[in-house]
DNA sequence: CATGAATGAGTCTTCATTCAT
DNA sequence: AATGAATGAAGACTCATTCAT
């Protein structure tokens, strides 16, 4: 009897897709990264790839709406906690976490050379916009608290913080000496004596 | 009849097709940025863009050996300056006037997703070099003086410089609030903490 | 488990996908209509359709074929009949009856385009060859009665009296004012016109 | 010393392609004929084809346009003629010579299929009324002249007139021994007898 | 030197058809 | 019987590059 979609395979299939993409995204670029590739990498053929996402626009879109939702809930988890300054911390510990997957510094690479879909610059600005909702109170409360310079504003500091974030992940692409593991310590230390009043 | 082949002529197309390419990469990324699109920004026929320039790789390649080329100068120019520190600021003020062109971080972020193909791989590491190599003397000059901070090595320490300017440059893609001329003070006040001993 | 083969249910089936065959046909042509699309208009799955069509030309096939048959019926019913010119008006009528469904002018183009497949175009020849041994008996009854002029064969004026049955179905296609019900006294007309002795 | 285009070669080659079109449509249907084979049949490559043409469906439509010139030059030649009745027949006549190329049946049963798209259904629709324009005048005048009937109305008339014509070219595509040759005297009496008064 | 028409390899994407459930 | 996920062959179209003028 008509036995439905199961949605839990359909969504199985569907992350082993962006995972391939990821791989292959950051490996040769978006325009490098073939729907050919990008299928032998997800061992499936060309028509399973186009039933998931119906562009190839639409795999990366989906990839970038993952890391939005993801950093979405990391900052949803860590509502209500009162030290700001140690959130805040723990936010760019994260980010160096995530860095240790070498995928992640050549897949934000390739991405920038995609901003001029409209699609993909709204997906990004969407990233953006979550992640600094996300911070921002924390820098706001920290400055509060004293713990945080207070002579540029919450949104500008904030926008200095995610510029070092950013910095970060660029030079992790460069593949040599610069490894997450090794720099993440100093990145802490970079990002205090950023925010140091 | 006399084959007047006039260098000077020639540069100056060589120069106009770079610029006309300089300005369609920002726009379009390198893969979006078709021969046809810069021929049509540089005011020639395809044929003529071939002459000048074997492969459109070439022409991105001329264009980074530019920069590697200028950021050599600035560093020859100040050759036996006895104010590292102050050397140090200058770059910086220097980066920020140049990233007032919108089209530079257009640009910058449009390179990094080709870093796919060999030869343009090596003319930006390259261009790291080159500029690694310029900024560390002042580095160590200026650690030497005491003026910067000597818990870090001076080659890790240039990395982070480094890392500061690449994230400066890539925040001005966004294109909101954050300008070149707007943030180019507090620019320098982050490098001052980054390096403050 | 008696494993109930109901035919009456395997014949309705197959009706309702013929029928959104010749709906999809009609509105999009016969490429135009993709399987998924004759699916969704028949409520059925995809892998429902090639249980009773192998394969896209025969759903076109079986349409042409119930055509066919029904044309058959139509002259097997009036055998015997005194009147031959009354039964080649009637049959005119009848055309322009069925060409009151607007599918229909649609369903002609679009297979129009098709005569390419040897399968359809020996379906359509049939087709042809039905109703001209259909016509033909009553065009030479009603030549012998004197009714209808005999400076042509009966063959080529059989021919002649079709083609201004598909004129009509064919400007019907076009969708402006021309619509069977207001043309069809007109179609009569000259149908009497092209027969007159 | 740049040497731009040469019109007169663009436009034969322009015309070569939609005579390899023409032939292609009319063999395998619209959808049947691949770029790829029409680039064959042209003796082109690709990468020419979509020089002249943005797309498939454009060919196809500067052919139906070319088809509507010719029209409309055909009826600006009789412009001012006094005998109406004699220019319907030349007219008519006209398209049986025309539809000696075996091509022209074919590539009109082709046609149809396409009706789906709108650019193509408006570049008939613009033939039909310009064929429409060229007769109606005419038609009016041989009524006046008492030589056409006039219990429908010219418009009317020309209608039925154009369905005539679209049957003929219709059955021609049967291949059968219905040709164009032998058949076009009775199509002149057709036409005569469904217009006598 | 400059041009732009010609080229064809390479891409994304569609769609009829198969098959495990 | 019915389903729809999976498949891959095939097609339209793009674009860097060549070359005759």
């Amino acid at each position: 009897m008509a036995r439905t979609v199961d949605p839990e395979k359909h969504a199985a299939r569907r992350l082993q897709i962006i995972d391939a993409g990821l791989t292959c995204f950051a490996a040769h670029g978006y325009d490098g990264a073939t729907t050919a590739l990008i299928c032998r990498e997800a061992g499936i053929g060309s028509g399973t790839f186009f039933h998931y996402f119906p562009t190839k626009a639409d795999l990366l879109l989906a990839t970038l709406e993952l890391g939005t939702r993801e950093t979405e809930e990391w900052f949803a988890t860590r509502k209500g906690r009162p030290d700001a300054a140690e959130v805040l911390r723990e936010y760019v510990a994260h980010v160096a976490a995530d860095a240790t997957d070498p995928r992640v510094p050549g897949f934000v690479r390739a991405v920038g050379a995609v901003m001029t879909e409209p699609r993909i610059a709204e997906a990004l600005a969407a990233d953006e916009r979550t992640l600094r909702a996300g911070l921002l109170p924390w820098v706001r409360k920290a400055q509060s608290a004293g713990r945080v310079r207070t002579d540029l504003s919450a949104a500008r500091l904030t926008d200095w913080l995610m510029l070092l974030l950013d910095g970060f992940l660029g030079r992790l692409a460069g593949g040599d000496a610069f490894t997450a593991k090794r720099e993440s310590r100093t990145l802490l230390d970079a990002v205090e004596r950023l925010l140091a009043p």
